[in-house]
DNA sequence: ATCCCAAGTGTTACCGGTAACATTCGGGGC
DNA sequence: GCCCCGAATGTTACCGGTAACACTTGGGAT
């Protein structure tokens, strides 16, 4: 312990060029990669950056360039699946671009909040803005307001496309399955994904010349759907319903929670498909017929967008929406 | 768009001082909040840091002083529900406290993603480190490297107690519902969570004179617990199990699902408990008992302990740990 | 009246990289 | 042999805040 020096501040680039033997300058390319460097000079510098256990300063290289190859993120409602899976799969396509992602939480019922975690990313110094599970309000907001940086959203724009097409391949399956009297559990009416995948239902069925004959809405969560699972099994009772298209998974397990109380019985009595793939809607009971969109891809496209590149070779297509076919799901039963 | 003169770089201390009539010094005072400025000085300034739409430049900030009044959370399988609860808490205490996260995800299974999210965190300049859902390993070499940070871990140290009572408190559950035969299944051995849970439930089992008939092993998702429902449910045909105490929610419920179909019903032939109260729970079929822990207050603990501070008023202890009991779990029916 | 002190404000240098520009050097074309 | 050019490296100033220190004031104590 006494026999180490240890320094109090951590190493910078002088000390790194005096290890070195070289200009400061030299250090900051051999750091960036910069051509035009002797390969035995750039051993020497990387030797020295080792011995000092060197590492930048991000904040101080934020000064000297305009960029920090970081994106800001807003997440609203962190904890719900959503959400969650959208962050990952930004930072995920983030790091394949040589980026990171600065991520600021703010509930979205909060203007304040939101203000203040936008102010927070901007003053990072961020190059480019992507917003997960926003309402569509705030989107409109923020483009028209002039941050200074692209502004992008997840499940917004291209994004939605896929959200659109996935809902209307679930209400297709359900045609396909005989049933005619088909109604929905959405989720909240200011999402832009609700408004994707309540459009792509409409439009899924209107192909089959038919229209929602029901439609509740919840909030994502479970206990919105087993909320609604009265009201749902009166109508199954009624005969007049008899499949469903949940906005998401777990409002479908909510539901077919709430519906199990009502003596319904799913698929028998009702056909229901969720939608989002959630790791867990193939253990559910039963096992649940849902909807798969390729979020990482919607994700390299808000990376792509407001970076400005096209990321290289990387493809910023989605893969298209996968209908996942479990037992939720059944043929009509006359 | 024409009228109005769009300046290239957005508006520093300096343009604010010019604009106000002051030095850049009483505007970085103003800035924060500091005391003995003439109120109508500093008003002065606020309106001129209104006029020109000023937001500090973090980068600048950081370079100027030490901190950045931002903690860096490194987090390891961020999709699973743990970790993500775990963030979020994380989040919430750093707002509560005047701080930021920046928060870096590592693949937990590959060691030079995590060097270089520690890298990523520690060249923000951060105060302070946390980790989230990490290996014991990882914490362990971490706080032994120096990084000149200190360093914490959720679920670690007093956090681990709140888990280590939480498991015990659900041991004792099931003994208190009569079952003497109590296996476990736990999630991967190196975790943090892990030791805590698997030792509070040996804990509580011993209090009674018992300990674990059988150990199973899952990696946290609903897969691994359905995996491992054959071998479950066999011990229970053998006689030789009827509770089980599943690491988590999730694991629970792929169990449940497996065992559906090997003609095991919960809880009349094998009582089920979880853990972590993951909202969905309560919607499993059956609906599942399970233990609810504070994760807040040990991300209030972890912020203070990194922070050096005691974050003022607020409290750190966590509340006790509580038991959530549903439908999964009953009395043993001879 | 004089001194002292605190409140309020300004000056200067610095944090740690990097852009822009300058410089050295060796070799190929003429 | 001279010139030019590109490769390799060095010099300098600057990014935008803030710490440290210096400097004015205007009372109250003596």
């Amino acid at each position: 312990m006494s026999d180490v020096t240890r320094p109090a501040r951590p190493a910078g680039v002088r000390e790194v060029a005096r290890l070195a033997g070289v200009s400061t300058q030299t250090v900051s390319r051999v750091i960036n990669n910069y051509p035009n460097i002797r390969p035995e000079t750039r051993m020497r510098v990387l030797e020295a950056m080792r011995a000092l256990d060197y590492r930048v300063n991000n904040a101080a290289r934020a000064l000297g360039t305009a960029s920090t190859r970081t994106i800001g993120v807003i997440a609203t409602d962190a904890t719900l699946y959503g959400p969650t899976v959208g962050i990952a799969a930004l930072a995920e396509a983030a790091r394949e671009a040589g980026l990171w992602i600065a991520t600021a939480y703010a509930d979205a019922s909060d203007p304040a909040a939101i203000d203040g975690a936008i102010a927070h990313v901007l003053a990072q110094g961020i190059d480019g803005l992507v917003l997960v599970a926003p309402h569509a309000r705030m989107v409109a907001a923020l483009r028209e307001r002039e941050l200074g940086v692209p502004v992008a959203a997840l499940h917004a724009d291209e994004g939605a496309g896929a959200q659109h097409e996935g809902a209307a391949l679930a209400a297709a399956h359900l045609v396909g399955l005989g049933h005619r009297r088909i109604g929905r559990l959405g989720g909240p009416v200011d999402w832009l994904e609700e408004a994707s995948r309540a459009q792509g239902a409409e439009a899924g069925l209107h192909r089959a010349g038919l229209s929602l004959t029901h439609e509740w809405r919840g909030d994502w969560s479970a206990r919105s759907g087993a909320d609604r699972a009265a009201e749902v099994a009166a109508a199954v009772q009624a005969g007049e319903l008899t499949a469903i298209l949940a906005a998401n998974d777990q409002m479908a397990l909510g539901l077919m929670a709430g519906l199990a109380g009502s003596g319904i019985r799913v698929p028998n009595d009702l056909a229901v498909v969720g939608f989002d793939d959630n790791p867990d809607a193939a253990f559910y009971a039963p096992a649940l017929t849902t909807v798969r969109v390729d979020v990482l891809g919607d994700a390299r496209r808000c990376v792509a967008e407001v970076t400005g590149s096209s990321t290289g070779g990387l493809s910023t297509a989605s893969a298209p929406a996968q209908l996942v076919i479990r037992a939720s799901s059944a043929p009509l039963t006359t």
